[in-house]
DNA sequence: CTGTTAGCGCATTCAA
DNA sequence: TTGAATGCGCTAACAG
């Protein structure tokens, strides 16, 4: 049973009126009359009409739609950030393409095409830990498709971005340490690759400063985020005579893996050893020993955020040259557990 | 600096020759003569030709894009089976646009007419717990747009479906916990509207049945999947006289919620109670006292077979009336932690 | 207020 | 082997 889809021309004959007509009648076009708006709106309704997408697409050039490349949906950190787009996607009658790096930069690359080649109408990126060089968002220039970075943002000039600080939320979280007691308090930092902000570093450091504690570098190691990197990680961490009593985690997978290492170890998670991270993950609620802290990123927030400042971009004609790059910073907050 | 995108029509009047035949190199038409052939996909590899997508889906009249609707992309379940799908879509050059229904059967059904005005030319789904009737994924059949369930699918006839049986690794579930000595093995299940089928009861059954156990109907209780429904379901279990001994979740969300409620109850896990679930999420590895197994249900697989399965339809023309349904069933795995 | 016309980029039928 | 012509559905410039 084959279904024909109503166009405008048909309506234009039954009425024995023009295409154009008809379509500024379904678009409330003000040189219309009331009489034949109604009676087109009327057919319309009855045949129930509706506006061929692909067409408009093609006769416009735009396809209401924007691309969005994530490392992964897996965290639920992203999928937050996935539901912030969208939202705002929505109220603008925009869909969303999304794309999971997987963290290679390659497959970056590959989504950026494919998407290119579909002709979204902008993009909204969270870079994978791969990547070093922004070469393949900066092409997007060309084709004049406006891209926003957020959460995980390159730290280079010239390029619109949304993310959330984590300095000051890094200090209190160290200094909350501090208060507790705890002097030697380490740091598992992320892929130095990344080519991002540092705050979490220049946070701790400065913790230190305020509270005139001196920064022990060997206390400073570093994971690839994979169970084995950070449990190398804290397994130096354990090995030195003085061990750390407090641990600031890059995240809270980090902070997961570390804490199952060192019970493992016996230690006596937030006795022993405590743990503070960032992402403030839902899921370390069932834990028996969670870390007793977590920097809250908004990631919802970070997502939405973004993508209004893409349809900023994408609404506004800028005379040549002219490009006052947007950088929007949230604030994160400490969540104690 | 504006950069203008290369057409068919450029490289033709570049070589003096007409835009059919640009059409028909580049798409190696053989009634093309070499050497022509040869000029046009260099001069196109130059100029960094790339066809207008837009162009070819209005020509076309379709939009090599599916739409995935999903309950939502929190669970690391659901991403899997997007993963599943994205990449088997990818492998024939579609895209794939996803939404999240929240579990809610008015914004699984906004969804879809977004898609379907979107032109989507397939749909792939796994239904909302609300979702008691399947009338709105019917009335795609008017547009020729067909339909993939999947996971969890409606129990309905003449619907195309993937889905992975629970039954016998429900009835291995709880033949292993009988045979660990458990008489009282209570089963906390999902909402009963919804409208899939009830493979895990059945096989809670069955298994009693074999063993000749009897069932305990007291034992059945229900949950919303929220963490107060399941506080509320095992909060009955364990007010009775003799309290159940184990316990099978309806999924590891349900089961983490189960096992905080009777810690807090101060029973000891997998002494006091057991709790056997599903769908196996690694997270639970990082619990102290996981569920000592969980049935594994595959969602990358059941993605990507799902919509191999819609591509084979999208590639079928088929005579009319004649529509032989398709229902693909994997076979679950009881993982024993 | 309404109709005529052109054109977006491409694939394809028909003609040469 | 190639070209000319057509049309997909819609919008908008131009003409009345």
């Amino acid at each position: 049973m084959e279904h024909k889809v109503p166009t405008i021309k048909e309506i234009a004959k039954k009425l024995n009126i023009s295409v154009s007509t008809v379509s500024r009648a379904l678009h409330d076009h003000p040189s219309i009359g009331l009489r034949t708006k109604m009676q087109v709106q009327k057919l319309a309704a009855e045949m129930n009409y509706e506006p061929n997408q692909t067409a408009i697409q093609f006769k416009q050039g735009k396809t209401f739609t924007l691309g969005l490349i994530l490392p992964n949906l897996r965290e639920e950190y992203f999928s937050s950030a996935i539901s912030g787009v969208e939202d705002a996607a929505f109220k603008h009658n925009y869909n969303v393409l999304i794309g999971q790096s997987h963290d290679l930069v390659d497959r970056e690359r590959n989504i950026l095409e494919t998407m290119r080649k579909h002709r979204v109408d902008g993009v909204l990126v969270s870079i994978s830990k791969q990547t070093n060089s922004i070469a393949h968002f900066e092409q997007l220039d060309k084709y004049n498709i406006p891209v926003v970075f957020f959460d995980r943002v390159p730290d280079v000039p010239n390029i619109h971005s949304v993310w959330c600080s984590l300095y000051y939320s890094t200090i209190e979280a160290v200094t909350f340490l501090f208060k507790k007691g705890h002097r030697q308090v380490a740091y598992i930092q992320g892929p130095q690759s990344l080519n991002i902000k540092n705050e979490r570093l220049e946070g701790y450091i400065e913790a230190h400063k305020r509270e005139k504690i001196a920064v022990n570098e060997s206390l400073i190691v570093t994971t690839d985020l994979s169970k084995e990197g950070t449990e190398d990680a804290i397994e130096k961490l354990l090995s030195f005579k003085t061990r750390p009593t407090a641990i600031l985690a890059f995240n809270d997978h980090v902070a997961l893996d570390t804490i199952q290492y060192a019970k493992m170890k016996k230690l006596k998670i937030n006795k022993d050893i405590s743990v503070v991270s960032y992402a403030n993950w839902p899921i370390t609620s069932y834990l028996d020993s969670p870390p007793i802290a977590s920097v809250e990123q908004f990631p919802y927030e970070q997502g939405s955020r973004a993508t209004e400042l893409l349809f900023k971009l994408l609404n506004t004609k800028l005379p040549e040259g002219s490009f006052p790059y947007e950088n929007i910073v949230l604030k994160s907050e400490l969540v104690i557990h």
